[in-house]
RNA sequence: GCUGCUGUAGCUCAGUGGUAGAGCGCGUCAUUGGUAAUGACGAGGCCGGGAGUUCGACUCUCCCCAGCAGCACCA
């Protein structure tokens, strides 16, 4: 006998060899049927798996919503790949994990016929359901690795024979049937598990294939290049819809399309990677822009500015000619040859030229500017700022509208501090942060990133950096729940650990943005010193940080987030004054005028069209307010006020209007 | 960078081996209207770039470039 203890304490004795869903059916009848599979111990388990030692047992039901839905999720990948293997046998199969909104699996074709696309995803769909239907039992087996190996070869699965034949030693190898092993359309796949008991506990309903795109075999570019479909899949019909809903409206929110109807920026291949800022995108940065000197001078910093060029021996001595030449732009420094007749396609570059770097990022330049003159510790901290302009030859294919740019502006800083002063910092640097955050209506999640396999400096170092880290976040009260805090083991950059600032947007995707690093290392290299108290000199610690990241980037989540629809203090254009008649062109102009001197952004839309269309086309703008003047505000000295997303419009003299688009206008920092 | 798809008017897209079309936008004219599209007429295109096949290529083939999706990358 075996002793099981449930969550509620109780426990009871079984027979070895007792399955879960057998207690789950001694609880109850309604228990046995919603269970999907166990936690044991901690860890899920099949409902079938038969229990052999005194254990803490839990049963997942889909109440448990991450349990249930990454057992499900996982469910649909065997399912996908044993439809596209019933639908076109001689189908290599490889790996099918879980994603964060479903699943995917990848295959290669046979030769038969072409790389899967598009096109055959609604025929291994309705495969699927047919699998899903049949309510096959999903059956685990234990396998000598000999045997599997055999299997997979004599099946023609290479992919598969090569990974089992690399399984670590001492792990048990299973395989789980979908059907009764061996009996007729009975199939297979090498998986360490979990599973639902069956394919009947997939909704069939639940899920859709929504593409197909190319994946390295384990990754690695050098490898076959293999189909991967991807899914996603819920747990009832409910979910789906609401996740192909998020999708839709993900979808409108694009940045690159609502940057190009809204006029904001745009991209051309000439420039590929950088952006050419429209006047009213630019209005956006020079906003963003304003706050955020605003937030740096009242915290401390001194604003700089430093080269775009500089000298590669620079680079050589901070590390990043080494590391990351690839990804840096290099320039000859040399007087072009203008002499030929021909058009200068390629300069010819001699031989002995010097070469200068487009900086990759700010912080050496930082470190020079600091090593000018003889710091003290009384000067510590120094915080550098610089809203400093990157470039970084980024792969063609990683390119993406704002979000992965070749040119950007970071919202950039460095803190020089002493080693007692680190804690400090960063806790301060926490509370900046989040009162940007707030302002802009973000929640966040902090993250902790750990020192990455590939590394410069000593463990004492790592070690030291990583409680800092840990203790100022402890002490600005944010590591708990609330901030979603967690450590990343092996996320840190090669040189420090990072702290991370996730920001979940209006629709709940979550972007990465802030960040500050713990840095002994560039110090080091760029030998920066100050001196102590003690006469001798010291190495400063350099925190690198920033709240924005880039502000193109900043602007692409900006966009997405609010839909276009900024708030009125970022709007580019934050009224329109339209009229309704010729006859109020007069008093509209006024109104203009009046609200200009007021400091808001205005435009006057006196075109000969009707006001239904201009109420439409500055809506579909995104203009907060539209102010609508006629004869009768004309004579009354009013405007009829139509906020953006609100239907009606209310009358007000007017300096109301003024003085509420003043207050509305106000950014958040500068209120009250 | 890799794989696949795409590239036609300012935008969104249709189209054919015999040198092109729609809607929106733009211009002109008429219309002066009360909160999400007034009507008529008109002007816009080297059909991404290069080479090849062909009597003839926007259309077929190849190469290049860019965009998109995914992968890899992201100091």
């Amino acid at each position: 006998m075996i002793k099981i203890t449930l969550p509620d304490g109780s426990s009871r004795d079984v027979e070895s060899g007792t399955t879960p869903a057998q207690i789950a059916a001694e609880i109850g009848p309604g228990l046995a049927k919603a269970a999907l599979a166990a936690r044991i111990d901690g860890e899920v388990r099949d409902i079938m798996r038969p229990l052999e030692a005194d254990t803490e047992l839990a049963l997942i039901t889909s109440r448990d919503e991450a349990d249930a839905l990454e057992l499900a999720r996982h469910d649909y990948a065997h399912v996908l790949a044993e439809a596209v293997q019933a639908l076109w046998p001689g189908t290599q199969i490889t790996f099918g994990p879980a994603t964060d909104d479903g699943f995917y699996y990848d295959v290669m074709a046979p030769e038969s016929r072409a790389p899967f696309s598009m096109d055959d995803l609604p025929a291994i769909e309705e495969k699927m359901r047919e699998i899903i239907s049949a309510d096959k039992p999903l059956i685990r087996e234990a396998w000598s690795r000999a045997d599997l190996i055999k299997r997979w070869q004599d099946g023609g699965e290479a992919f598969k024979a090569e990974w089992a034949a690399e399984l670590p030693d001492g792990e048990e190898l299973t395989v789980y049937w979908s059907g009764e092993p061996g009996s007729d359309g009975a199939w297979m796949d090498m998986c360490r598990g979990p599973h639902l008991a069956s394919t009947g506990k997939l909704d069939p309903k639940a899920f859709k294939l929504t593409r197909v795109a190319g994946a390295y075999w384990r990754g690695d570019q050098k490898n076959a290049q293999l189909t991967r479909i991807y899914g996603t899949g819920w747990l009832n019909k409910k979910q789906l819809n609401a996740h192909l809903h998020m999708l839709e409206e993900a979808a409108k929110r694009d940045h690159r399309k609502l940057g190009q109807e809204m006029d904001l920026f745009h991209l051309q291949h000439e420039a590929q990677g950088s952006v050419f800022w429209h006047p009213k995108g630019y209005m956006i940065w020079r906003e963003l822009e304003a706050y955020m000197r605003r937030k740096m001078d009242g915290a401390g910093y001194n604003e700089i500015k430093t080269p775009q060029l500089m000298d590669v021996r620079q680079w050589t001595q901070s590390g990043h000619w080494g590391k990351y030449a690839e990804n840096m732009f290099a320039v000859p420094d040399m007087v072009p040859d203008v002499e030929s007749e021909e058009e200068a396609v390629a300069p010819k570059v001699a031989d002995d030229a010097d070469w200068m770097a487009i900086k990759p990022m700010n912080c050496p330049a930082h470190v020079l500017v600091f090593k000018q003159g003889i710091k003290s510790y009384r000067d510590l901290p120094v915080r550098l700022g610089e809203m400093g302009c990157c470039h970084r030859n980024e792969p063609h294919g990683a390119l993406h509208g704002l979000m992965r740019v070749r040119q950007f502006t970071q919202d950039d800083a460095h803190i020089f501090c002493t080693e007692d002063q680190v804690v400090d910092e960063v806790r301060a640097f926490c509370r900046l942060a989040d009162s940007v955050y707030q302002d802009f209506g973000f929640t966040y999640h902090v993250k902790l990133a750990l020192r990455p396999e590939q590394r410069f400096g000593s463990e004492e170092d790592w070690d030291k950096a990583e409680q800092e880290l840990r203790d100022a976040v402890a002490e600005a009260g944010m590591d708990n729940d609330d901030y979603g805090w967690e450590e990343l083991p092996g996320e840190g950059a090669f040189y420090a650990p990072k702290l991370e600032w996730h920001l979940t947007d209006a629709i709940g995707r979550t972007w990465q943005v802030g960040t500050i690093q713990g840095d002994r290392v560039l110090p080091e290299r760029l030998d920066a010193s100050y001196v102590g108290e003690d006469g001798g000199r010291h190495r400063p610690v350099m925190l690198h940080r920033a709240i924005f990241g880039s502000y193109e980037r900043f602007i692409g989540i900006l966009i997405e987030h609010f839909a276009g629809r900024m708030p009125c203090w970022l709007a580019p254009v934050q009224a329109v004054v339209a009229t309704i008649t010729s006859e109020a062109d007069g008093y509209a102009g006024e109104v203009e005028a009046k609200l200009k001197a007021a400091g808001i952004r205005v435009e006057a839309d006196l075109r000969n069209e009707k006001i239904n269309f201009k109420v439409r086309e500055h809506s579909l703008a995104k203009v907060p307010h539209l102010l609508v003047v006629g004869g009768r505000e004309a004579e009354e000295g009013t405007v009829a006020i139509r906020t953006l997303g609100s239907q009606g419009q209310r009358i007000m003299p007017v300096e109301e209007a003024i003085a509420m688009l003043k207050d509305e206008a106000t950014p958040p920092d500068l209120r009250n």
